[in-house]
DNA sequence: CTGTTAGCGCATTCAG
DNA sequence: CTGAATGCGCTAACAG
């Protein structure tokens, strides 16, 4: 008793009074039920759900009356397959675990949210490696615009994005050869205004502590030559040192860290963190030894953390503007999106150190 | 010169060779451009890719081939409207920014990457408030599944779960009453396990911070329980006061809150926590306050943070495994969506006191 | 194992 | 302002 095909031209008697659908059982309600409720054609329900402003008060009445009897729940995938439009923002970062890049995270998904779309997740590990399999991943949702949120894409994954022709955003510290839009702040000027910050006050034997990646390696020489720049046009020999933390940073790193470096250096007087946990390692590595803290060293973070300012002592750092980078990412993409040009491609939002006690 | 309809009837001249589409602009090459340019059916390319394992070794090869050389990624909105499967969990959290849940959104997100699902975020702030708004923009997407990371749904917001027919993992603290499955940790439990470990060191005048929402309420009703039972059995008088502090936790939050509890108990010798930055702060507010720990004061966080083991003095602290939640909960999920059954709908992971320096 | 047919639920397009 | 027709790109269900 082979069973018909799906719902083959079938004239015959009337059997399921409803036009016999197959697997009601996930999904919910259609747009067309819900019209047919409200009695309305299920374009003027679909206007009345997306431009209110398009149908007339009473259709919108009656729509919006059926919508909230039935708790009817548009299904976007179908639309978004029609529209060709996702309202889906795909961001992808190193990782979700004890990353700096919260805070922005979070104003971009509140932003975007403001303007009806959504954040889709992507995680790439800190490493510049394969990450064509979950770009791919990402793009197979077709995202109207995607934010890489301080990630550089390997060759591969850039080519995927061209190819995608997906607005995007880089986050973060600005890279000199954009894919397409920039977010961010110059880590070279922070380099020249911390190492200046600690130049002027004497030091002359420095370190710095970045992840075990390429981009915070970048960190590291821009400050290196920072320094040695410094201390050329005062004419006075200085010294630094380039140290390796994990990542994402810890206390134990920056404990860890700050033997390695009075090891190498022992005379070390002033140390740049790339971020605030491993500077309080450092702190409290320098505490446990009985160095002082800015007396025998002076420690900068970068990030200011949420904790810096309380701590004891608490943290000198270099704080940027995260917030303003998720919302200005967020911007793009949905100026992009919807079709407008954005006129600045490039925006740095620049940054403030904040001088507390720790140097 | 009105345009003809979108592609009326219309078996005239063939003008353009190919099927004449309409605007191939955004989302790239189709499955069926796919198909044509390996030499075979749409099917057997949708099935090379999605079960080669029902194809021929020489179909597998040319689809495989078509891959390589067009960059062809899938469409998984139309997948997903054509299978009623997205392949796609939403998550739920209070927030992103210093969020306890991290480590357990960042475990999930791999579990399910590894199966192939992606995540979408939703932030429902630390409230029980207007859940539904959001939570029908994630409902729209028709995910797979949902997980609620720390977060109560309203009423209404529950309602529309059960409505959308999900999978439903509710995380973290394990609720009385489910709304489906529940992964997480008793805090009634560990309530008893630090209240014993505190009175069992000599402690009779207590304090609990936690955070300003409900969630947090219960559990400093929980600790408070346990240690009126504790001195019950004891037969020794206790007492407890129950501070609340900003959520999420930081150190300004915990000093403050301190002072606080000083104010109304000053002779309070030991304070539960409910979270490492919290007790960060506490730790702080006593050393600039010349207060020994744990000398004049015991103090107990929880979530055993990064820095917890390496700050000084090192954080007693509650462990809870939320890697393992982030998993599990992945699994059910994963599991149900398959259209099997999970045979444990509750797990209790667990926990473990970390006794260490603080306490 | 392979191909054909018929939609998934919605928005675009155009004619009223 | 409203509605009917059409198909977005893919896969389920069948028949070979």
């Amino acid at each position: 008793m082979a069973r018909p095909p799906r719902k083959p031209a079938d004239p015959g008697p009337a059997e399921t009074p409803p036009p016999g659908r197959r697997h009601r059982s996930r999904g919910g309600m259609t747009l067309s039920e819900l019209a047919q409720i409200a009695g309305v054609s299920p374009m003027s329900a679909s206007r009345a759900l997306n431009a209110p402003a398009l149908v007339s008060p009473a259709i919108l009445a009656k729509v919006q009356a059926a919508v909230a009897s039935t708790g009817y729940v548009a299904n976007r995938v179908a639309g978004g397959l029609a529209s060709r439009r996702s309202r889906l923002v795909a961001a992808v970062l190193p990782s979700l675990a004890g990353s700096v890049f919260e805070p922005m995270v979070q104003s971009l998904f509140v932003a975007l949210a403001q303007s009806d779309y959504q954040l889709l997740l992507g995680q790439s590990g800190y490493g510049v490696q394969q990450d064509h399999r979950f770009l791919e991943a990402l793009i197979g949702r077709r995202p109207d615009g995607l934010v890489l949120c301080g990630v550089v894409p390997s060759a591969e994954g850039a080519r995927q994005l061209a190819a995608a022709r997906l607005p995007v955003v880089e986050t973060w510290d600005m890279v000199a050869s954009p894919i397409d839009m920039v977010v961010g702040f110059s880590h070279e000027s922070i380099a020249r205004a911390v190492a200046e910050h600690l130049l002027r006050h004497g030091h002359r034997q420095f370190a710095f502590v970045g992840g075990d990646h390429e981009r915070a390696r970048r960190r590291g020489k821009a400050f290196a030559s920072a320094i040695q720049a410094g201390g050329k046009s005062r004419n006075e020999p200085v010294s630094i040192v380039l140290e390796t933390a994990p990542t994402p940073g810890t206390v134990r790193g920056g404990r860890e860290a700050l033997r390695r470096i009075l090891a190498r250096q022992p005379k070390t007087s002033a140390v740049f963190c790339s971020s605030d946990m491993l500077a309080l390692g450092m702190v409290t590595e320098a505490q446990a030894r009985g160095i002082a803290v800015p007396g025998q060293i002076a420690i900068v973070g970068f990030g200011d953390a949420s904790f810096s300012a309380d701590i004891r002592p608490a943290l000198t750092t270099v704080r940027v503007d995260s917030e303003a980078i998720g919302r200005k990412a967020a911007h793009c993409i949905v100026e992009r999106a919807e079709g407008r040009e954005v006129a600045n491609a490039v925006v740095d939002v620049g940054f403030s150190l904040i001088v507390r006690e720790t140097a």
